[in-house]
DNA sequence: TTTTTTATACCCCAAAGATGCCATTGTTTG
DNA sequence: CAAACAATGGCATCTTTGGGGTATAAAAAA
């Protein structure tokens, strides 16, 4: 028997969602509230294993909600619901551990399978956040510019980047001091720098160097 | 009707797939391949609205080829399927513009419901893929160190990240060089670190600095 | 084949950097 | 109030770095 808490300002919402898990046998609703002032206090005390948050809700946000549950009990499973494709709320909810993030716009149906992946699997999106993640992911800057660094020199910026001196860096390649200060010339000219400290800078901003 | 080609190196799961996506009366595989050598040929050829690519092919890496796909038609959705929950070729997938992740050990009709999702949303995961991705972002805001560093020397380390000698910080600042080099002798004691090279990558590395 | 690139090495030299020790002036805090 | 901290500046010294050459052998490309 699956224990389930909800948080959900909305009275005819939270009762229809109720209603909604009742009718699954192996999920049991034993406590339901519509503000999260007290989450910590009520989850303590009702030991939910999925806790179901609404993010907009008067007083504790949702997303506030999420990082106490997670810390107050981490094993429990924590699915936010919210009518809002919010990319800042999304973001700041995954990034406090919510395990599921269901619109409410979900049919019913869909809504009790993305539970059920939730508690098998541990995470669910639904699809529209899938797609927000996915997005997310493809705005990261991945143009990675070649600068036609030889493998030697990628390995001479790497050095680099880990803080060895050009002392250091010959020692480690058992090449001569001048040898390792060529390489470093040619790195500087071609990554158009002309300090250490620069080439490092670029280096980590387009993750040369370290795989 | 939906146009979709197939690409994975195993005969028998490259037919068992395009068995189970003929039972859906609007799929229609109208191409399957054992290798994605001439995945641009293909689709600009046979026009498919979705691909369905396994990651862990010989030749083309499925990876390379989702950024292909999406260059050569956009609109295509993409969805990899593989048996490794590889989190490198996750995230490069993603990054590259796949549109869903399909474990290959996911049972048929989920398979077609995540097929569906895409299809219908322009995206989904399966429950261990949305897992990944959820550590992901939970592993994200790493836990920032501080470093006790004053004003004046957060805004020095910024100007050494980007790359600024301690005569132009000295200029910029309207401060003596000597007062530069003290600042910085600090800031390298605080971060424990001996040079400028260090300096800088940590302070990337923990976001210091900047912002 | 010849040319270019790559990795290696050496020379010189001036600028930049790292670090030792010192001092003054405010501000904050125990 | 005294102690600690922050920001400023100075002096000296030694090391490291960056930039200018030149050169050679091997590998790769033209």
């Amino acid at each position: 028997m699956l224990r389930i808490v909800i948080y959900e300002d909305n009275d005819q919402l939270r009762k229809s969602t109720q209603l909604l898990l009742h009718t699954q046998t192996d999920y049991e609703v034993v406590g339901s509230f519509e503000h999260a002032n007290e989450i910590v206090g009520d989850i303590n005390q009702l030991k939910p294993d999925l806790v179901i948050l609404d993010i907009d809700m008067p007083g504790r946000k949702g997303t506030e909600a999420v990082a106490l549950v997670k810390a107050a009990r981490p094993a429990t499973l924590v699915v936010m619901h919210t009518v809002f494709e919010d990319d800042e709320k999304l973001f700041t909810s995954l990034c406090a551990g919510a395990n599921g993030y269901i619109l409410k716009k979900t049919a019913p149906q869909k809504f009790l399978q993305y539970i059920d992946e939730v508690v098998n699997a541990g995470a669910s999106f639904s699809p529209g956040i899938a797609q927000k993640v996915l997005k997310y992911f493809q705005s990261q800057p991945q143009t990675a510019p070649d600068f036609h660094l030889t493998e030697r020199e990628k390995q001479i910026l790497q050095l680099l980047v880990q803080g060895h001196t050009y002392k250091a860096i010959s020692a480690e390649l058992n090449i001569a001091l001048d040898t390792s200060r060529k390489h470093i010339r040619h790195i500087y000219e071609k990554l158009h720098v002309s300090c250490g400290r620069q080439a490092v800078a670029l280096a980590l901003k387009h993750k040369l160097s370290n795989q």
